[in-house]
Formats: C-alpha cells, sequence, structure tokens
DNA sequence: TTTATTTGTTATAATTTTTAAAAAACAGGT
DNA sequence: ACCTGTTTTTTAAAAATTATAACAAATAAA
C-alpha cells in the first residue's frame, strides 16, 4: 500500500500556488494549499504532511512566524522557505528559526524539485535536525523535550504539558534575551487566541517553582518589568 | 567487557589537541588524534569512530570540507564542529554540510563534555530503533512481532491484531518520546484513511489491558494530554 | 459467523484560564 | 531621601475548558 508522499505548500500568490501545485502533482506529491500563515498552521496541527513549501511573505502571519510556530510544537516535518530577498540575513533567520533549506525567488522548477526530493529523502533517513537539540540543561536541571519530561535539581522527576514545553522551548530558544508578552503570546498560544495576561505569568510561576533554586530569587527566569520575561543560564 | 567509545579530534593547534584527548580519556574515551584535514580522513575511512570532534581552523583541507567527504562517503559518525567564530552563518553552513552539533570557541568544557555525551547517545538511540528486532520485552511482557503473539506477565499468551502490531512497533521505536496523534495515524493508517481520533485510545486502552499490571495506572502506555502518546518500560 | 476495527456517548481527570488579593516596582512631588 | 498614588507582577485558589478513559454499540473484514 505504497502511499503518496504529502506536501503542503503554503503560498498566497495564486499563480505561483498553482504552478507549484501542478508540478509537484506532476511528480507524483500529494499536495495541499494554504494561502495563509493561519491556515497553513492549522492544517499541520491536524495532518500530517512529508515537507512544508513556506514562502516568507505571506499576509499578516509571515512565514518566519510560521516556521517557529511549527518547531515550539515540536512538529518536525522538512521545511523549505521561499522568499523573493536574497540577501543571506533572511536565509540565516530562516535557517534559525528551523527552516531545512532555503530558496530565493526567482527560482528554477528543476532546482526547487530536487531540493524537495533530498529534502524529504533525507528526513526519511534520519527524522531529527531540529535547531535545538531533544533536551536541554541548565544549573541542575534537564529538560527533555521529546519525553517532555525534566529532571531538577533536587532529582525529581516529572512531566510537562504541552504549553509548558512550548514556552520553554520558546525562551530556551531566545536565552538571554528578553521575550516580550506579546511575542510570547504569538509563538505559544498562536494568532487568534489572546488568553488573558496573567496567564503567562502562572506558567512562569511554576517553572520558578520546578526549576529555581529559591523560587523567590530566580536565577534563570527573570521578569522584566513592563516588557516580559528572559531565561538565561 | 564493555568496549570503550572511541572519538576522533581534528585540531591542528597542538595545545589544545592534547587539552581535549586529556579531558576525554578521562571521561572514559578512546582519543585519536588528527591534525590536518587529510589525516583525518584517511583515519575515518580506516576505523570505526563513535564521534569527531572537527575543528573548522584546519590547514589546507577545512572542517567544512572534511564534513562534506565525510557524509559524501555516506559515513554517518556524528560530528561536532567546534570553530573560533561565532557568526550563524558558519553555524549554519556547518550543519548544512552534515555536522551534527556546533560549538564557538572558546567553550566551556563542561557543555562540550555534555555535547559530546549527548551527540554519542543520539546516535546509539538512532541505531537501535532501526534494529528493532523480531521480539521486544518489557516488564515481564513479551512481544513477538512476526508471531503477532504476545506473552504478558500473568503468562496468557495471546495473539496481536495488525495494527495493534503496527502500533505497538511505532510506539516501541519511538520509546521514551511523545508520540503525536497525528504522526500514529500517518504511520499506521496512512494518509488518506482517517479514523476518528477514538480509535486510538481505543487501541492504548487494550495495551493497557493487555500489558499493565494496574491499567488505571499505566507505566508503560502514558497518555501526553493534546498531544498523543508515551512507551517507556 | 467470528473477529477486528471504528464510532459515539458520558464520565472523569488534566490542564488552562480567570479571579482577586497582596507584594513589588516605579514615578513624581515634597 | 522619603512619601504616595499608580501600575505591574506574584501568588494561590476557584472556575472553566478540553482531552481522554471507558464502555457499549455499530460496521467492516476475514
Amino acid at each position: 500500500m505504497m502511499n503518496k508522499l504529502s506536501i503542503l505548500v503554503v503560498e498566497d500568490e495564486e499563480h505561483l500556488q498553482e504552478a507549484l501545485k501542478l508540478n509537484l502533482e506532476l511528480e507524483g506529491y500529494e499536495v495541499t494549499s494554504a494561502s495563509t500563515g493561519s491556515i497553513a498552521l492549522k492544517k499541520v496541527e491536524n495532518e500530517y504532511f512529508d515537507l512544508i513549501l513556506l514562502d516568507v511573505m505571506l499576509p499578516e502571519l509571515d512565514g518566519f512566524d510560521v516556521c517557529e510556530h511549527i518547531r515550539l510544537k515540536n512538529i518536525e516535518t522538512p521545511i523549505l522557505m521561499l522568499s523573493a530577498r536574497s540577501g543571506s540575513a533572511d536565509r540565516v533567520l530562516g535557517l534559525k528559526k528551523g527552516a531545512d533549506d532555503y530558496l530565493t525567488k526567482p527560482f528554477n522548477l528543476e532546482e526547487l524539485l530536487l531540493r524537495v526530493e533530498k529534502l524529504i529523502n533525507k528526513n526519511r533517513k534520519l527524522q531529527e535536525r531540529s535547531t535545538l537539540g531533544d533536551s536541554f540543561s541548565f544549573g541542575g536541571n534537564i529538560i527533555d523535550f521529546k519525553a517532555q519530561t525534566a529532571i531538577n535539581a533536587k532529582q525529581e522527576n516529572f512531566s510537562l504539558s504541552k504549553k509548558e514545553i512550548m514556552l520553554l522551548r520558546l525562551m530556551i530558544e531566545y536565552k538571554n534575551e528578553v521575550v516580550s508578552r506579546e511575542k510570547i503570546l504569538q509563538a505559544v498560544w498562536g494568532y487568534q487566541v489572546f488568553p488573558t495576561t496573567r496567564t503567562i505569568d502562572n506558567f512562569i510561576l511554576n517553572f520558578r517553582k520546578y526549576f529555581e533554586d529559591d523560587p523567590r530569587e530566580p536565577k534563570h527566569f527573570h521578569s522584566v518589568r513592563g516588557v516580559g520575561y528572559k531565561f538565561s543560564d
């Protein structure tokens, strides 16, 4: 029961979307399209894809945000980014956010198809290569992102919820940088859903209880008044 | 007789080479050194290593080249790159050439050792994954994948259905990692057929009845709310 | 038919969000 | 430097929400 390999194309420009779909289908892939970032995110959450072809320039949520969001959710589907800008800053940003490859528009169709194939095969061989490894340790604590568990300095072993893992991932990715509340809401809670702001505080409160030696005097989870929070090891 | 894990250190600066060798040996690794890229390549071709520690700045053939060559030869030994340059462009290049991790000099020794350990374990885990044999046992249960049968702790002998076997295999392959519902659906049911998510629950429910001491307090088949399930032995 | 798989329902439990009071941080004026 | 009013964060507990467990029943497959 050889199933077709599936690709999600995220592209707002209709012509290009059509063209990509057509060509990929000709290559034997099952293609699904999304024309905005939020639609793409919904699809990714509910369906499995072997690859995501992601344009950077999208209305509302841009490609970088979509990419970040996908990785925070522990979804490791390979992502190939497309962008009109050829500057290396963009390329690096894309790769940092967890994209696996990056192609500048206008691109050669042959090359695109080649890269698509390469990425899919690479992923089949060894599914890995996330920017952040699958575990991270700081001050006697060890977090295992894949198992969604942690061991703290007191050798207590406990498990973490989905949102906790996402927030931890985000803060660790931005370690030593302040992450604003808006950014957190955007990245962890996503587009539409905005819980009242105390929610974040409660998560931080718990992190301090889990991981800080003295929760009153946090060494890792710092608050930055008026802005947000900062993680440091 | 447990064999020592072996590491190849590729570093031209003598002091650092010595220091690395010493510290890694203290950790119990068998260390081989190479001071140029071409020597390193020769050694890699003729000998097995569990990990390669590779400096980017080398005379003649640089670290990126060495890395690329190794990967072209289909040698999948994990590579940890060391570089003096902290720019993320280098990091990205390194990872693209097939390095598994990247560390900037000057580095903290603790961190290096930690990453070395992590990489070696990761590799072992991956190898284990593809090597999952025809049978597997945990907590008094024995599963025979080929015969599609199992014996549980109560010595009851029973047979498993095709889907049950597939799901078991998947979960055991990813033991100690959370496997999302999407991934399960993808792997066991394929992309076209999407049963409601209750179906998965029912399979897990049965596994618990078959294999758990107390199905109410599962020790092996854990649910991870909002994500999926996790097997652990 | 018999067995395996899927669907539908309600109860239960885990997680997230809200609420609200207390503490802390800040800014301006004295 | 010290109040004082204001804003923001911490905290804990209650409430709301949502996913899963558990079971029964319906389909589909063998």
